[in-house]
DNA sequence: ATGTCCTGCGTGGCAGGA
C-alpha cells in the first residue's frame, strides 16, 4: 500500500499538475493540503474520473485539506482537530482506509514569531499532541502525515543559521515536535534515510529549488503497529520542477500489504 | 528588505498569507 502526503498550494491551481502525479505515481491513498477552495469548489468529477474517492473539508481562500482512496473505502473519522471549539481552520481531516487511520493534517505556519499566529501554532501542536496520544492508544495502525511546518533538526535545512527565529525552526517548534515523536511515532522518511538530505519544499523566491535550498517539512509520523509494515519512502521531487507546480513536492511511503 | 505565487474582491491591481 502506498500513502502519499501533497501540500498542493490550492487545488485548482494545481489540478493538471495534480491529475498528472496521480496517473504517474499511483498512491493508494492521498492526504492533500492547502486546497485553498470552499466545500463546493473541490474538483470531485476529475478527481473520481482519475480512479479515486475523495472526502475534503474546504475553506474560504485559505486552509483546506482532503483525503484520496484509490478503489478502496474510505470512512470519514472526524474533520476537526479536537480542543478548541472556536477553531475555524479547516486543517485536520482523518479518515479510515483499509484497517489504518489516516490524519491528514496541515499545521499552521506561525510566521510572524513572536506574535498570536506563533502563539496559535504551538497551541493546535498541544491539541495534535494530545489527539496524537489518544491514536496511540487506540491500538490501530495509524499514520498522521501531512504539512507539519516544523523543520525537525538542522539536517532538514539547506541552511539552518538563516532560520533560527523562524517559526518552523524555533526551539518551542522543534520541541514540541520532539515530543510528539517521543509518545512512540517513528518519522518514516529519516527511519529509511537517516543520513540524506531529503527536502519536501522549496520557496517559490530567489530560485530555491534550482539551488536546491529546501526544506523538510511534510511527514509521515507512524504509530508501532504501522512502523513494522514500512518497506519504502520518498519525495517526488522532480514534480516540482514542472510548470505550474506547487511550492512542495509529494511525498510518500510504501508498506507492506 | 527582497523575491513569487496564490486567493479575494470585483474587473484593475492591491492586500494578505505563505
Amino acid at each position: 500500500m502506498k500513502i502519499a502526503t501533497y501540500n498542493v498550494n490550492s487545488v485548482n491551481a494545481r489540478l493538471p499538475v495534480l491529475l498528472r502525479w496521480l496517473d504517474e505515481a499511483r498512491p493508494d491513498v492521498v492526504c492533500l493540503q492547502e486546497l485553498k477552495a470552499v466545500q463546493e469548489n473541490f474538483p470531485e468529477q476529475a478527481i473520481n474520473d482519475a480512479g479515486y474517492s475523495a472526502i475534503w473539508h474546504g475553506q474560504k481562500a485559505w486552509n483546506g485539506v482532503a483525503i484520496l482512496s484509490r478503489g478502496g473505502n474510505i470512512s470519514e473519522r472526524r474533520r476537526v482537530l479536537p480542543g478548541d471549539p472556536t477553531d475555524e481552520h479547516s486543517r485536520y481531516i482523518e479518515a479510515e482506509v483499509d484497517g489504518i487511520v489516516i490524519g491528514c493534517l496541515y499545521l499552521p505556519n506561525g510566521n510572524p514569531a513572536p506574535g498570536p499566529k506563533f502563539d496559535y501554532k504551538l497551541s493546535w501542536m498541544d491539541r495534535l499532541i494530545t489527539h496524537a496520544a489518544e491514536l496511540l492508544s487506540s491500538g490501530m495502525p495509524v499514520v498522521l502525515t501531512g504539512d507539519y511546518n516544523v523543520i525537525p533538526t538542522e539536517q532538514d535545512v539547506y541552511k539552518p543559521e538563516n532560520w533560527i527565529n523562524d517559526a518552523l525552526f524555533r526551539p518551542e517548534t522543534r520541541e514540541a515536535f520532539q515530543t510528539l515523536l517521543k509518545q512512540g511515532w517513528t518519522d518514516a522518511i529519516r527511519k529509511l534515510h537517516p543520513n540524506d538530505r531529503i527536502y519536501t519544499y522549496y520557496d517559490f523566491f530567489r530560485n530555491a529549488f534550482g539551488r536546491d535550498a529546501g526544506l523538510r517539512i511534510d511527514h509521515f509520523l507512524l504509530n508501532p503497529q504501522l512502523e513494522s509494515r514500512l518497506r519504502a519512502a520518498g519525495v517526488d521531487r522532480h514534480v516540482r520542477g514542472w510548470e505550474k507546480t506547487s511550492d512542495h513536492a509529494p511525498v510518500w511511503m510504501e508498506l507492506e500489504h
